[in-house]
Parts: C-alpha cells; structure tokens; sequence
DNA sequence: TTGGACGAG
DNA sequence: ATTTCTCGTCCAA
C-alpha cells in the first residue's frame, strides 16, 4: 500500500508505492492526499522506531566488516570498505573452477562463507560494454579489477540477503570510491544492486556525466546554484526552479573554462571551505579519495527538536523545554551508557537493541556543551527561507544531568532552570512577542569515559571506600620505625589540598555551586593521564572523575545538595 | 570555545 | 497551504 511518513504538515518520507502514484519527499500531507486519497499515514515525529531499526540493521552490517571501516550515513545507509575481503577471497580463488567457488567471510574460520558461481555478477551490472561476459579482451590488471568487483558483488548480495531474513529489501551500489558507490546504489533502488564496472576512466565519466550536478553527493544546494550560473553564462533564467539541476555533470566538466583553480576562485571565499573547488573537480569526475570512516560507538552530538506555530508564552515554553529536555535526557540514557555488568566484550552484536532502563548502566561518554537553538516562525522582512533564521547559545552542561540515580523528570526540569531558561533569555532578550517557531537541545563536545580496565571493578560505593583504604595507606606516615622510604613515597603523593574542588564542595556544600556543578572543571583529572590511573574513579552518582581520597568528601557533597 | 554555513538522509 | 528532525564537518572570531 501507499505509505507516508509524516512530521507535522510534511512527507518526510515515503515508500515506492507511494512514489509510483506522484508522491514525493518533502510534500505537503495536503498534496500528497489530493494526488493520492488512499495513501496512508504513519506518523514519524518521533524517531526512536526508526534509530532501534537502524541500529539493528548497523549491527548486522557491521558484523561482515573485517576492517571495522563502517561508516553511516544518516539512518538507512553505510559505507563498507571491503577490499580486505575482496583482496583476500580473489587471490584464493581457482582459476580452474570458478564456477565452484566459495566465499570466504572470516579469516580465522574456513567454514564461514558460502559457495558462488565466480564466473557471473551478482545484480546488475553497469559502466562498461563487457557487462557480464567474463574474460574478454581485459589486460591482467583490468582483469584482475573485474574479479574484485565480481567477489564483491557477491558479497554485497550476501549481506541484502541477511537483511532480508531480519524483514527488510535493500539495494546497494558497489564500486572503487563512496561517490561512485552511492551513485551506483542509486540505480536499482529499492531491492536490487549495482556493479560500477569501473575499469578505467572513460566508463567513470560517462557515468558521473549523465548525473544531473544536484544529484551528486556533495554538491549541495549552493554548490549547485552558483555552478549553473557559471556554466549557463549567468542566465538565471535556463536554470529551472526544479528538484532536478538543469545543468548535468557532463556539461559542467566539459565547460572550456572549468578548471580546479577556476572552480576553487568561483565557490571559494570566506566563511567556505579551504580546497572546495579541488573536491567539486574531483566529484565531477568521480573521483573521491576520502575514507571510509570506522564505526564510532560515540555520536559527535545528540539534538532534540520541535516545531510551533509561534509560541509567545514564557509557561508555552518552559513547557516546551521541559519536554525537550526530558527526551533528550532519554537520548543521552540510550546512545552515551551501557551496560556495566561485567560483560564479557566481542562477539558480533546479536542485533537485538540495548535496554537502556535498569541499574547498572555507566556512562562511555560525557557531553560537555550544552546548546539551545531557536528560530522565529516566520522568515526576516527579506522573505529569505526561515533556516537561516536559526540562532543558537552554548555554555557547559551541568553535571547532574549524569546522576543516574535521580528522577529523569526532576533532572529535566532542573536542566530547564538551572540552565535553558537563561540561554533562552540570552537569545531572545526582548520581553515578549518572540514568536517561536522552533525550539532545539543539543549536547555535545563529548569526552570519552574513563576507559574501564577490564578488571570487572564494579561502580559499588562500598568496594570504593574499601578500595580507598587501601589507597589512602599509601599516603599515610606510620611511626617512625621505618626509615628506609626516605620520604619519597609520601611527598611525592598528590596532595588533596592543592589538588581541586574535592574539600570544597563539601565544605560548600549547602550554597548556590554553579560554577562546580559544571562538568567543564574536572578537565584537569582527566588530561592528568596515566596520573590518574588507579587514584581516580568515577562517583557512581554522577560520574564525575574523583580523586580516591576525595570519594568520602564528594558523597558527603551528594547528601547534602539532594 | 562559540556560533554559523553547508551538506547529508 | 513551504520548511521535519536530525547528524557531521568545516570555518572565523
């Protein structure tokens, strides 16, 4: 059947059903159910279905990765650099007997793979005249090329092929670089695959020069209006309002005056990025030489935002922000702790999403910046679209929103008081008549935790002060039978009075203490480096970086503040 | 570090 | 009856 998904008043998305009948990206719901009355609607506001199917699928993916280069784009896409795989599988192959072959998908475990008929193509093929014939008039190294292709295509329908046992079609571009991959992706969509047979460079420009300049990836939005002005001579006129650019790869390229330098001097400037001309040569030619990037299990940020028709209440938008900040706090609680049980680490994910409820969850990253965005409903008197009308303020996250203990929704509202109400009056000093017509809450610049040594050390406070026993022994001076230390042992440990905020928040513990609570200030326990290994652990209240000798004083700090 | 521009799904 | 909800990278101050 016909599906949308919906946010507020648009399409964000749809299926190919829905696609065949008119329905597009990004439409009007109005719209939409005028060219399609029976389309139906699934509401996707919220995104969490969507990341847990995500992460499933990632997982999945992952798991055929032997050089851990997986990276995402967006939700539903991942490049996967496989040329160890392909390298591997092609040089055992049997010249002899292609046609029993097998496909090797660990290196340890001769077992796992599956047998292939190396004398076809996986999908389809594209981007040279031989298409699926096998050896013809190819030299050794082209030859030797076709072959990686051809093991990868197989591969490629292996992993489509588990993801369709877990219920979901895919398609997938294969080839030698992420732009000629994506693109090829592109052609067989939704359920199919495609080989870029790109065995030299003339099948890499014939290709790349059918695509129209919007479409291919990197060449967004402005790159593409000021390369058709270039390319039609400055006639705004030739350069339609469409989706599709007027203006295809292949007419830019081959434009007399299109050079590297030329396109470095038109898209250049301030405030643009150093070496853009260079890269848009290069995607015009298909040509892309960044890397496929490792599976990071720390996100750069997490954001949490929604749209109104124009709030002008301060109790709309405490509300507001009190929703926003409770989710983002279940954001942080899902994608920044794991589990803390004493886990034994590897073996491939099962793909099941992780619970991110219960006790014993530790954090694997701090967010240290907190940033509230704001724009108006309506665009400036200009009429120039309302993106631009984004504004945002940042200062350090408060530390408590790391208390596991607490209630989600007092941290949330405290987040409010303590911290996006004056961000909020920050960006928008007048004293009413804001207009709000969208509200977002981000936190990042995330530190990674404390790396976990492996020795099943569990986050007890008590094994904490026993450990501290042990610590504090150290440092303290017994009798003065024992003469031999020569005092170095002791005057070489750090000492608690010159060593931070520790005391003081005991001792201070009843007063106003933003400027402690910040998470920013133990910067200086963290970069202490191997220092810190073994003296300091993380509070399980807050997870804040203590010294062992000052765990006593910082839980007394947490008693008295709750 | 902060705030914005741009590109991606 | 234009404008969703994100995420990442890069730049200048």
């Amino acid at each position: 059947m016909p599906l949308g998904i919906k946010q507020k008043g648009i399409l964000a998305t749809c299926n190919y059903v829905a696609r065949a009948r008119g329905v597009r990206k990004l439409m009007q719901i109005f719209e939409a159910k005028k060219i399609c009355p029976d389309l139906v609607l699934a509401d996707g506001e919220d995104l969490s279905p969507f990341r847990d199917v995500s992460k499933e699928l990632y997982t999945l993916v992952r798991s055929h990765s032997w050089n851990g280069k997986t990276e995402r784009l967006g939700l539903d896409e991942v490049f996967l650099d496989v040329t160890d795989i392909v390298a591997y599988n092609v040089e055992l192959l049997n010249p002899n007997s292609l046609a029993e072959s097998f496909l090797y998908l660990s290196k340890d475990d001769p077992e796992s793979g599956f047998a292939y008929d190396a004398t076809l193509f996986a999908g389809c093929v594209e981007g040279y005249e031989d298409d699926n014939l096998p050896t013809t008039v190819l030299g050794p190294t082209q030859s030797h090329l076709r072959m990686q292709f051809l093991v990868a295509s197989h591969l490629a329908r292996h992993i489509r092929l588990r993801i369709e046992e877990r219920g979901y079609t895919s398609a997938c571009g294969i080839s030698t670089n992420k732009i000629l991959a994506k693109l090829a992706g592109n052609r067989n969509k939704p359920r199919n695959q495609t080989t870029l047979l790109a065995l030299d460079d003339a099948a890499v420009l014939s290709f790349m020069d059918a695509h129209g300049l919007r479409q291919v990836p990197g060449i967004g939005a402005r790159t593409t209006r000021m390369l058709e002005a270039y390319v039609t001579g400055g006639d705004l006129d030739l350069v339609t309002r469409s989706m599709e650019s007027a203006v295809t790869v292949g007419q830019a390229r081959t434009h007399p005056d299109v050079s590297p330098q030329v396109l470095e001097r038109l898209l250049g400037g301030p405030g643009t990025e150093k070496g853009l001309g260079h890269k848009v040569w290069g995607l015009l030619h298909g040509v892309d030489d960044t890397d496929v990037k490792p599976a990071t299990d720390i996100p750069t940020q997490i954001s949490i935002e929604d749209t109104y028709k124009g709030l002008n209440e301060m109790v709309e938008i405490l509300a507001e922000l009190r929703k926003l900040s409770a989710s983002l706090l279940r954001r942080m609680h899902i994608d920044l702790t794991e589990d803390a049980s004493p886990h034994p680490p590897g073996g491939d994910g099962d793909g099941s999403v992780e619970e991110a409820s219960g006790p014993g969850r530790k954090w694997i990253a701090h967010p240290k910046t907190l940033r509230l965005s704001t724009a108006p409903k309506w665009s400036a008197s200009d009429g120039k679209p309302y993106m631009f009308g984004r504004a945002s303020r940042s200062q350090p996250l408060p530390a408590f929103v790391f208390n596991l203990q607490a209630e989600p929704g007092q941290r949330a509202a405290r987040l409010v008081e303590e911290a996006l109400l004056g961000m909020f009056a920050r960006l928008n000093p007048a004293p009413r008549g804001w207009n709000i017509g969208m509200l977002n809450v981000c936190v990042t610049n995330m530190h990674p935790a404390g790396t976990e040594d492996g020795s099943g050390r569990g986050r007890d406070i008590a094994v904490m002060f026993r450990r501290q026993e042990g610590v504090l022994r150290e440092f303290t001076v017994y009798g003065d039978d024992d003469d031999d230390g020569g005092g170095g042992d002791a005057s070489e440990a750090p000492d608690p009075a010159e060593q931070g905020d520790g005391e003081e928040n005991s001792d201070r513990a009843g007063e106003e203490q933003h400027e402690e609570d910040v998470a920013d200030d133990d910067d200086m326990w963290e970069d202490a480096g191997d220092f810190s290994d073994g003296i300091m652990e993380h509070c399980p209240l807050c997870d804040r970086l203590i010294p062992i000798f000052a765990l006593g004083a910082h839980d007394r700090f947490h008693q008295e503040i709750s």
